[in-house]
DNA sequence: TATATAGTTGACTAAATTGGTCGGCTAATA
DNA sequence: TATTAGCCGACCAATTTAGTCAACTATATA
């Protein structure tokens, strides 16, 4: 099991996204200067988010990310797992074979402990995260900053 | 956040350790052959349990390793802190500096599922598992096979 | 229709971590 | 004094992470 960047990243990325629904597509660039997250390395994450069936795509001007379903229909774990980060704790998969064919000594313990974790991540969708406060703040802010420097992009280029 | 192996196999090896208690010190060598995990990597998994006072060591012919306290008294994320497995589920190690000095978007998520791991490992003691029924059947099992594989070395030393 | 935007794909990479191996050392005991 | 067993540090192959870069395709708009 591991959790790392690439898991958090596209937590954070989906809700991103859900966080601004319904102002039509987000892109990728938008995302990045929001999240400080490499605008390549979300392409990476994106395609498989797309191929999970999680976003959709629009491409072209004005294009970007789109939540495929519902924000309430989309739970954390689906999108950890989706960028092939497991939260299984065993060693075997949860196959029961990781001592010689047969279970080891600690395979019920982290068993239970996966458990722990896949139902605490199952019962979390990113409606449910878009509603914390702690999430409307942080939300609030970065929004801000990302204007900011939208505003500082467009004086440069107008001179 | 990561669990892999090492986490595993230093619960697995102190579980061997809280199985076999009473019965003196117990060798590396004994325990590598039970569980299957190499021994040079067992030396240096021990060197990092020893450092943070989970055993004790006796050197010398009859020698081995044994718990530094009782086995009720030791909890499983104790051990998988003692080898560098950080329980963390953060990018900030919970210090909240994820974004720029500021939190980022997903920070008390993060925050909130490390609390969940670590309340669940911080609630299992050796003595929890040696109390299993699971645990038990897991351990007649090996300690059979151990026992055959010394009978086939002395066999074979002897002539 | 040209052009800019934005997604798609694939090849590549530096750095870190994992899961070891190997050799030599030291302490204790028989 | 030989053997056992822990101690220690150097080294290593394989994998993963967190990217970069370049080329391509689809689409909207000027």
């Amino acid at each position: 099991m591991r959790l790392t960047t690439k898991g958090r990243y596209a937590v954070t990325a989906m809700l991103d996204l859900a966080l601004h629904e319904g102002q039509g597509p987000i892109s990728l660039a938008d995302i990045s200067s929001r999240q400080q997250i490499s605008l390549s390395y979300l392409e990476q994450l994106f395609a498989k988010l797309r191929r999970n069936d999680l976003v959709k795509s629009v491409r072209g001007p004005g294009g970007g990310y789109q939540l495929s379903r519902n924000k309430a229909d989309i739970v954390v774990v689906q999108v950890i797992d989706a960028v092939n980060e497991s939260v299984d704790a065993t060693g075997c998969n949860s196959k029961g074979d990781c001592h010689g064919g047969e279970v080891c000594l600690t395979h019920h313990l982290w068993c239970d402990l996966s458990e722990q974790i896949h139902g605490f991540l199952s019962g979390i969708s990113l409606a449910d995260l878009v509603a914390r406060k702690d999430v409307q703040q942080a939300s609030q802010r970065l929004d801000k900053a990302h204007l900011r420097s939208v505003d500082i992009e467009r004086i440069v280029a107008t001179g």
